[in-house]
DNA sequence: GCCAATAGGGATATTCTATGTCCTTAATAG
DNA sequence: CTATTAAGGACATAGAATATCCCTATTGGC
């Protein structure tokens, strides 16, 4: 059970985004060289966030993308639902229902309480994606990366920004 | 990101093993029956439980599995983990190493931010499992299931228990 | 108006995992 | 001795993840 490495995508180029002046844009083919990554593939993962409405897009040279809300206006969860979706991790087959006691046509009411406590689980780790914003991130990279490299790399992004 | 379906499986086995009386073993024909599942199939799952030490197995006629632990003393996160492994959801490719900004040869310590936080939230997933016994899985299921059905099941149960 | 670059998205191929079946082996109860 | 079991290897199938390619409409700059 992996998630999809879209989502390791789509997180780091949404913290990029998050550094990117008000009203400009970055291109797939920006994102996709910067992080060394497939630009057509990871393009799908864009759409992803673009229809989730995480993201602004326009078209044409200077075009690309930029965040729809602030950074502390967008959580893990957000960014991870829109590439991965919004399904939980478990699946109930109700296989109780095939027990051979049942009588015909009984029909137990609600869901079963395996995957109750699953579903439990699933709703505490995106709990935990909701509690982190994309802006508390940012703030963790400030510190983790060496000075030269955040500044270095914040103009290769200007350069190329539309 | 599905967890197997044998995830399901075993955690319904366990359910039923809790119940059996001390000593006694409960074959894969019979598990498979009683779930409507493929026996062969199911197998793989219960050989998962094996390797984990979650069951003890004896082999002939009259054999089967039964619980190595008290229903008390055995987790959701260890079944779960049994069968679906302990690995993370969350696979970091360390594409920062692709910054084109980066230093030949630079080497950034420590595990990536994005990783950080989603590992924590994997961690938040596993914890609330690790809270869960079988034991409470079991007290859930008495008062769910109506008492005739309860009751014709574990009949079932013990007439095909060596 | 024209050209180049862009996002969007459909079609297809490839690889990997989950799912499921089949068969052999060793152990065990009766 | 026989029937039944768990263990596990080999193999087949289905579906999802991971790409790649191509076409379309839009847009900015000339």
């Amino acid at each position: 059970m992996n998630l999809k490495s879209q989502v390791e995508w789509a997180l780091h180029c949404c913290a990029i985004l998050a550094g990117l002046p008000e009203g400009r844009y970055l291109s797939t083919k920006a994102l996709a060289e910067f992080h060394g990554l497939p630009k057509e593939y990871l393009s799908k993962a864009l759409q992803g966030l673009s229809q989730a409405g995480l993201v602004n897009t326009t078209l044409g040279p200077t075009g690309g993308y930029r965040l729809a809300r602030m950074p502390a206006e967008l959580t893990f969860l957000d960014i991870v639902e829109a590439v991965e979706g919004k399904s939980r991790t478990f699946i109930c087959n109700d296989i109780r229902a095939n027990n051979p006691c049942r009588p015909a046509g009984f029909c137990e009411e609600g869901p079963c309480a395996i995957a109750r406590i699953m579903w439990e689980a699933d709703e505490a780790w995106r709990e935990k994606l909701r509690s982190v914003k994309l802006s508390d991130l940012v703030e963790t990279l400030s510190k983790d990366i060496p000075r030269d490299l955040w500044k270095s790399s914040f103009e290769w992004v200007l350069d190329r920004a539309g």
